[in-house]
RNA sequence: GCGCCCGUAGCUCAGGGGACAGAGCGGCGGACUUCUAAUCCGCGGGUCGGAGGUUCGAAUCCUCCCGGGCGCACCA
């Protein structure tokens, strides 16, 4: 693994100088060396040292390792890194050895994991609110998989209950030439469903999976609520359960949830939650060591219940994991759009993708962190995809392409046949952050340092591209080879989001 | 009332203990005899919601307050 992450690499041999855990940051200004650590900083307080002296002796030790071309005191006590190219070809040949896998396999125990996405009831088209649930659900599962993880993506449905009987009901009543029910389903979608017959609900399933598909969201298996119910009894019986006022409760408030909740009310039916306990106890017996739930904030509340379940079924807690991502609010024209989708004015997924694009879908719904709300105009959205910087990205990775396309037959070579530029460094050293940018979104469930960090490695190639000549150039092997590794970097970050990487635009 | 999330540039948002706070869009002004100008370069733009606290050091951690979103079912 540090074989393969050069950063990871020299952090060890500083470690192994400073005696304490040592990470590198980039400073933000040049003047400040290409990689800083605040070490000594942290270790004048223990050892009652001034910072700069405890700065100045880890310097002198740091200066002869191997790349270091300088290390510099600076302010309070920051010591200030310098590499030198050779470093830098050697850490662009390690890039460019590790290829689609630079970044790659940073778990230590892989594990069997369940992330289970989407899941909306298929009484309607998917809408921008699910598709988030899939942008954001998907990219963590593309995460997990990266690092070593064995993953099944997983969509539960309710096939069954008193949703189901209404929206059946409605596609009845435009079969006969009625108006639904007063509550029940309204959209345009309805008489589509209405003109073949039989149960609408596998059709409409079908068509949330194909607009899934298109999203480029693959779902491995199917769950039915009808299958889990089936099992309400044998889960009931694995957890801790008491009677009260006629009714069962889990005893959920033992293992950390507000309050107790019941199971089977005093008319003797099984609540929702009998059939998520149910449904837990599934999941484990199928042999997963991670349950990756992946909720809209409206379900914030299960977070502890959850948890509770799988207390109860003997799994430690942190087995079950609910990331929850705030909700997106769509505006059209100004207006607010209604999200219910019982009302015909909805946003619908497939129509979202037909106004911007999956790219640019995919791009603009993994932007922002999950807990953060999002906005969209959809008329904005749509009018200004030019502008998107997703096309930012993907432009360099096809400008890339154009380079290697007309370079067929020269060799690319990592190592720097002269002093590089400053653009070339800038690059280098920016292709280096993949590996530290990927663990730290997979550790935090936060895919959005993805696009943030792509945009950075464009911004670094179009600016290098922009003042240097790669095919005819003296420095063309290095230049291949740079062109190369950051092709690699660009194509990993946008493939973890679902993106394309063109090879023309 | 209780719980979760969020207040950072005109707008949409990154940054989640370090050195003068960033990007995209929008605004203004420049650059193509060129491997793709969907590019590059420059300018302007900020009480990081407020007040305390911890720290050598706070947009970042803690407490309180203000403002916004979402939840608090024997619904699914």
């Amino acid at each position: 693994m540090e074989g393969s992450d050069p950063i990871a690499a020299l952090e060890a041999a500083v470690t192994a100088v400073a005696g304490v855990p040592v990470e590198l940051e980039r400073p933000s200004e040049a003047r400040h060396g290409d990689y800083a650590t605040n070490v000594a900083l942290r270790l004048a307080g223990e050892r009652r040292q001034p910072p700069r002296e405890v700065a100045a002796e880890l310097a002198a030790r740091i200066a002869s390792l191997d790349g270091i071309a300088a290390v510099d005191v600076a302010g309070p006590g920051f010591l200030n890194l310098t590499v030198d190219d050779a470093w830098l070809g050697g850490a662009l040949a390690a890039v460019l050895r590790a290829g689609g896998g630079f970044g790659a396999r940073s778990a230590g125990a892989p594990e069997r994991i369940q992330v289970e996405l989407v899941s909306a009831n298929p009484t309607g088209p998917l809408t921008v609110a699910s598709a988030r649930n899939g942008a954001y659900g998907d990219a963590v599962a593309r995460l997990l998989e990266f690092a070593g993880h064995e993953v099944e993506r997983e969509y539960y449905y309710n096939d069954a209950g008193a949703q189901m009987d209404l929206f059946r009901a409605s596609v009845e009543a435009v079969r006969r030439g009625e108006e639904p029910p007063e509550d029940g389903y309204h959209g345009a979608y309805l008489a589509e469903l209405a003109d073949e017959p039989g149960d609408p609900v596998p059709r409409m399933l079908a068509r949330i999976e194909a607009a899934l598909e298109r999203f480029r969201i693959h779902v491995d298996t199917f769950e039915r609520q009808s299958a889990v119910e089936a099992e309400i009894p044998d889960a009931l019986a694995a957890i801790e359960t008491y009677e009260a006022d006629g009714a069962v409760w889990a005893a959920t408030s033992a293992h950390g949830d507000d309050r107790d909740r019941v199971v089977v009310r005093s008319d003797g039916t099984p609540t929702y939650f009998a059939a998520d306990a149910a449904y837990i106890r599934r999941k484990f017996a199928r042999g997963f060591d991670r349950l990756v739930y992946v909720l809209g904030a409206d379900h914030h509340g299960y977070v502890a219940r959850l948890a509770a379940l799988a207390e109860m079924l003997g799994k430690p807690r942190e087995a079950v994991e609910v990331l929850i991502y705030q909700l997106v609010h769509l505006t059209r024209g100004g207006e607010a759009a209604k999200m219910s989708k019982r009302r015909g004015d909805v946003v619908f997924l497939d129509d979202f993708l037909d106004e911007i694009g999956v790219d640019a879908a995919r791009w603009y719904l993994l932007s922002r962190g999950h807990d953060q709300t999002i906005e969209i105009d959809v008329d904005l959205a749509a009018e200004r995809s030019q502008k998107n910087p997703v096309y930012y990205v993907q432009y360099a990775h096809a400008r890339i392409a154009g380079v290697l396309r007309n370079a067929a037959g020269s060799r690319p070579d990592p190592a720097p046949g002269a002093a590089l530029a400053t653009e070339e460094r800038e690059l280098v050293k920016r292709l280096l952050e993949l590996p530290a940018i990927v663990r730290e979104a997979t550790a935090r469930r936060g895919p959005h340092a993805l696009p943030a960090y792509s945009i950075r490695v464009a911004d670094d190639f179009h600016r290098f591209y922009h003042h240097h000549r790669v095919l005819g150039s003296e420095a063309e092997a290095f230049r291949l080879a740079l062109c190369a590794g950051t092709r690699t970097v660009v194509a990993v970050c946008l493939d973890l989001m679902g993106v394309e990487a063109p090879e023309r635009m």
